[in-house]
RNA sequence: GGGCGCUUAGCUCAGGUGGUCAGAGCAGCUCGCUUACAACGAGCAGGUCGGCGGUUCGAGUCCGUCAGCGCCCA
């Protein structure tokens, strides 16, 4: 035990003690009903951790550490969340490479020193690997943190989610998913990333405000009349792509028009005005150009309208080729539409837009001058351009039919608190779609499907091969399927690998069954599934929620877990939201390095769950002084207790004693409540009130008395009382302050405090009350005002001291007289009885006698 | 436009089922170096609980409505 009792270097010792000790070591031999699993967020290594991981994880750490206190065998694994666009992304940028799946593998590959510039192309193999190396980079630094942060993790349960485990589990559900008709390949619209050229699904999109205009845009009619409709459109460019026009089938200004044909401006091809619902008589004027494809609208109209499609749009976000005059592309005057096309083919959106509105205000079709407004359009959420629709061929998963079965999930399912639930409905209501699955991405897990090549060479669609379950994780890239050769791939008659990988939520969506060891290890499974906890922030209700439960549902025909804790996000301190953009972010290493881990621990253990909260490091500042606190009175009872100490009831215990033993009998009841209702925050407020008045009162009460001979019995009943409360309090505070917790509890103990029980009632003798040291701190806080007042020091002698008060309350306080008179320094300490009234009265007469007189 | 949450002392927040619920911590002010702790202790002061209306003997606490803030979904 130290003189000067300090948190320095109590991370580095202990955190090596835990893991050496193997304290958070899953029990594997412990039945379901003994076992509290955990299913934790695996952080994308390849983000940033910010103070909202340390947050959270703190949170959910909490609550783990308080079952294992419990006595359930705590089963907490962590992962790593590493494949996907940000890995891929980051590997780019660090490398200065990028991949090119035709490239062939380089098995000397070694990458730039320094970042290339432009990027090397480097085959998917060598693409793979610097993924692979820069990820287990990024992991050791955030295991680093994990581990200084006290995560009670079982380190030995760690997982990536592209590690081997991960690739087969993820390709097993799929190729199950797939046998029960539930995944299927598509050809459809698909919402696209032109930059990262990847599908992107619902879950991913955002919407942002924009800049954009009406363009207001004269179509003649095809009759030869003479006459004209006018639309507006935020998107002249894709005049070109334009199928049709639609109104309301109600709006009497378009009703005539129904049936008829009209001509695109400057194309002159001829299109259909037809009446849909989904058309707005409000907005522009009422009537709008469909193409293929400028928003989800217009799928929705080409759907159900049964259009024929002109797609302009290629998937690198610029204008292809559009054979006006050919099939399908048919035009009154095809010469002048290609001379119009000519200058628009190649081109970005953005430029052909600046492009054929110039075409356009000469031609004559514009009419008046564009209008500025500003309007929601939808990016991938990691994206920088508007996303565009373009047709390709997917995998999905199907969703929209199980949106009532999800529902009631959402329902079974334990929300803390509640109302998170809300958010989840209002997802499952609001899908559009059955997920889309593929991602034209490398770091990933690929599709385990190859498909048959004609003699042609082309793939017979529908012809898939599929591997055995017993030969996964493969890569259709570089593995042959059953009865093939190597040599036949891409051969007619041969084979060829499925191109893409898996979204990356539908590895994490798998968290449990990876975990848990649904394929490898059917025990452990069958001890830790369903699991009790889902812990997580709100922002990922609609994905990594939503989907895990999409995952249970059709594989284990069960909900993932009982309960999810959805914790708040850290806004600063003008309430807006940590972002990078805003410039605002905050690194956790950087609190943890000024205040300490206990103290960060203890800013988020007094948020609640669900609670959006200020980072707050006047709240940390708390936290670390509590936890200096804590070794402090840890150093000085033990310094009061001697050698003793071992928990022997003596046989009589002082009344005083007995009152603050009941008290705390008291908060540990409130605080086990609180837990077991997931209120963290709430358990730490009353174990944390009840520790300072211990110290301000108690320990003062019973200084002098806990001070004495051994062999008397009110200093036996002191010093018990003191062990009997010190170590409850320490245990109340483990969840919360790990680090000072334990540090004071070896002072005084074998093994650690974190393997030690919870607290449980009955700590003082039947019949003791808790109202007597609540009076005595009374008088104490009485006497203590009065020299305040007076500008002395508390130290300085009370001449008399006369308390008047109700018969039953005189009565008590007799039984503390000693103490008091110690605690204050009182010379003569007069208790009497006052019927009539309910309340303490204290009158303090300071010093020698003749000094004035102090009431209150 | 729909949904959810929030609005209580200068700041950050507590306040199950309506009646000492007007609280805590921090900041502020005034004292005190008292042998666990000055990275401390003691004390003081601080709010008509967002506005309006209603239910009730009685409402931060229930209902309605309005306003502001935040988030989610269109």
């Amino acid at each position: 035990m130290p003189d000067r009792p300090t948190l320095d270097g109590l991370e580095a010792k202990w955190s090596a003690a835990w893991e050496e000790a193997g304290t958070y070591r899953f029990d594997r031999t412990r039945p379901r009903a003994e076992v509290f699993a955990v299913d934790t967020p695996p952080p994308t290594v390849s983000g940033s951790l910010h103070v909202g991981h340390v947050f959270s994880y703190t949170q959910a750490d909490v609550l783990a550490r308080y079952q294992r206190m419990r006595g359930k065998a705590v089963f907490y694994p962590i992962g790593w969340d590493d494949n996907g666009l940000a890995t891929e992304r980051r590997v780019q940028n660090y490398f200065g490479v990028r991949c090119d799946p035709g490239q062939p593998y380089d098995p000397d590959f070694a990458p730039p020193a320094t970042p290339a510039e432009p990027a090397v192309p480097i085959s998917r193999p060598n693409f793979i690997e610097l993924c692979f190396r820069l990820t287990e980079e990024d992991e050791k630094a955030f295991e680093r943190l994990f581990r200084r942060l006290a995560l009670s993790y079982d380190w030995s349960h760690h997982y990536t989610t592209i590690g081997v485990e991960a690739r087969r589990v993820s390709q097993a559900m799929f190729l199950r998913n797939l046998a029960r008709g539930e995944a299927y390949r598509h050809e459809a619209p698909t919402l696209w990333d032109v930059d990262f050229r990847t599908a992107v699904a619902q879950a991913e999109l955002e919407d942002r405000e924009r800049p954009g205009a009406y363009h207001r845009l004269r179509f003649q009619l095809a009759d030869g009349s003479g006459g004209a409709v006018e639309i507006e459109t935020t998107r002249p460019e894709l005049v070109p792509a334009c199928v049709a026009l639609v109104a309301h089938p109600d709006d009497e200004r378009y009703r005539p028009l129904f049936g008829t044909h009209v001509l695109t401006p400057l194309f002159s091809v001829k299109v259909p005005v037809v009446a849909h619902h989904l058309a707005e008589p409000d907005k522009g004027s009422g009537i709008a150009m469909i193409c293929t494809f400028g928003d989800l609208t217009d799928v929705t109209w080409w759907r159900e309208l049964a259009l024929p499609t002109r797609t302009v749009i290629e998937r690198d976000g610029r204008l292809g080729d559009a054979p006006f005059g050919s099939p399908g592309w048919e035009s009154d005057d095809p010469e002048r539409a290609r001379s119009y096309y000519r200058e628009l083919e190649g081109q970005t959106v953005k430029r052909a837009q600046a492009r054929i509105v110039e075409q356009m205000r000469g031609s004559g079709d514009l009419v008046g001058e564009p209008r500025p407004i500003t309007h929601a359009v939808k990016f991938y959420e990691k994206g920088e351009r508007p996303l565009e629709i373009v047709s390709s061929r997917q995998w999905y998963l199907k969703t929209m039919p199980l949106r009532e079965r999800l529902l009631e999930r959402g329902r079974q399912l334990s929300w803390v608190p509640p109302f998170m639930r809300a958010r989840y409905e209002n997802w499952v209501d609001g899908l559009t779609g059955d997920w889309a699955l593929s991602r034209q991405r490398f770091f990933g897990v690929p599709f385990p499907v190859w498909y048959r090549l004609g003699d042609d060479g082309e793939p017979v669609e529908h012809d898939l091969l599929l591997p055995d379950e017993s030969r996964l994780p493969i890569d259709p890239s570089t593995d042959a399927p059953e009865g093939y050769d190597p040599a036949e791939r891409g051969k007619p008659g041969g084979f060829a690998g499925d191109p893409d990988v898996m979204d990356t939520w539908a590895t994490s969506s798998l968290t449990p069954q990876i975990a848990g060891g649904y394929l490898s290890d059917p025990d452990l499974f069958e001890r830790v599934f369903p699991m009790d906890l889902r812990p997580q922030a709100h922002d990922i209700i609609r994905t990594w929620l939503f989907s895990t439960v999409v995952r249970a549902e059709l594989e284990n025909d069960a909900l993932p877990w009982s309960h999810a804790a959805i914790s708040g996000w850290i806004l600063d301190p003008d309430r807006k939201k940590l972002s990078k953009s805003k410039g605002n972010v905050i690194v956790p290493a950087e609190p943890i390095e000024a205040h300490g881990t206990d103290a960060v621990r203890y800013w988020a253990a007094s948020a609640r769950l669900g609670v959006d909260s200020a980072y707050d490091e006047q709240q940390m500042k708390v936290g670390r002084r509590l936890a200096i606190k804590i070794l402090n009175a840890t150093r000085f009872m033990l310094s009061r207790l001697g050698s003793e100490l071992e928990l022997s009831t003596p046989a009589s215990i002082e009344p005083l004693d007995r009152s603050m033993l009941a008290g705390l009998d008291t908060v540990v009841e409130e605080a086990t409540v609180a837990f077991d209702a997931y209120d963290y925050a709430r358990a730490l407020e009353h174990a944390e009130a009840f520790f300072w008045r211990f110290c301000d009162d108690y320990l003062e009460l019973v200084k002098s008395r806990a001070y004495g001979d051994a062999s008397s019995p009110t200093t036996a009943s002191a010093r018990y009382a003191l062990l009997v409360g010190l170590e409850a309090q320490l245990r109340l505070f483990a969840p919360i302050l790990p680090y000072a917790t334990e540090e004071a509890w070896s002072w005084f103990h074998d093994g650690s405090i974190h393997l030690e029980p919870w607290p449980g009632g009955g700590l003082a003798p039947a019949g003791s009350d808790p109202g007597l040291l609540r009076a005595v701190a009374e008088v104490l806080a009485s006497v203590r005002k009065a020299k305040s007042e007076a500008h002395v020091s508390m130290r300085s002698p009370v001449h008399r001291c006369i308390v008047r008060g109700p018969a039953s309350e005189m009565a008590l306080l007799e039984a503390a007289v000693g103490d008091l008179k110690g605690a204050g320094v009182i010379d003569e300490l007069d208790l009497l009885v006052a019927d009539g009234c309910s309340a303490l009265s204290v009158e303090v007469r300071l010093g020698e006698a003749g000094a004035d007189d102090q009431e209150s």
